[in-house]
DNA sequence: CTCTTAAATGCAAGTTTGTTTCGTCCAGGA
DNA sequence: TCCTGGACGAAACAAACTTGCATTTAAGAG
């Protein structure tokens, strides 16, 4: 349950903007980026990590190096909308490993996923699993990523 | 540019599952989980880092608590297919910051882009800026999402 | 205008973590 | 068998993180 209405300062948003970039980066950097000193800048961390502005800190995986080259988006239109099934759905979703991202969404699909497998073949196994198998999937969209021309969870910060 | 072929072994494929969750694992403790020691992880990590299996090291960041709430998938369907406007619009889209990711895909759509904003006003704007004043988008649809179900670049390891 | 208070800072000490060195242990090839 | 390359663990070393404390800053009350 994330904090939202903490006031972050700029030297908050400056210290988030390197960390985005790169967390490995030492704190005695980070001040002297920033102006201010080691410890100040890891009690700011620290709060913000706290207060669910900082959500986590990962390592990004080059989906290639480990044999996943195939990424696929996926849009997915239910049969019935009732709460409960949405709700199945997103358990379903959120519990698979192969679903790197899965979001609900309005317009003309229910949910869009983010897939990642080793080849065709997984992805078909896949859709059997999480579609056929369903029902209550009505129809879903298949498009397969020919680059991943910028990916990250970089979020744009304000000034 | 990424070294693919490398061979990772199961005590690399281990100490990734740890990192991509939580790249501030000590390595003390990453050693034990896979029973090896910290110089032999700290090793690997960094071998790993050069071979770009590893591609980076990220703060995640929540975008509502940084006054980015709003998360929208586009499909963009251009006019022309020509690999120099292809190259422009990648281009384009790689140099905007509200693009969080942005993909290239078969289907009917070619691109595919995950954009943060503020507000819908802010996306307003931006649809004028990427889409409108290019002359080579033919159509586009949006996707606002709702729910975020499951976020992240976590790749599944094989066994 | 001064005083008080709460919050944040810098410095310095202490602790943990990361990094290097070095000797040893396999495994493969001559 | 001998040699060589690669990876390992233990220990020494260096760097980074963390904490305690006195000081500064800023805002509000009197």
């Amino acid at each position: 349950m994330p904090a939202l209405p903490s006031s972050l300062d700029s030297f908050d948003l400056a210290i988030l903007a390197i960390l985005q970039r790169d967390n490995t980066t030492p704190q005695r950097l980070i001040g002297e980026a920033v102006n201010l000193s080691a410890p100040a800048v890891q009690r700011r961390i620290k709060r913000m990590e706290q207060t669910g502005v900082i959500a986590g800190n990962v390592a990004v995986v080059e989906p290639a190096a480990v044999g996943q080259p195939i990424t696929i988006f996926v849009e997915v239109e239910l049969e019935s909308e009732r709460a409960e099934l949405i709700d199945a759905a997103k358990r379903q979703f959120s519990a698979t490993p192969e679903v790197q991202q899965c979001y609900y969404v309005t317009g003309e699909a229910d949910f869009i996923l983010v897939i990642t497998v080793a080849d065709m073949g997984a992805y078909e196994a896949l859709t059997r699993k999480l579609f056929f198998d369903s029902n209550n999937v009505r129809k879903f969209r298949t498009f397969v990523a020919m680059d991943r021309v910028k990916v990250g969870l970089t979020v744009p910060l304000p000034v």
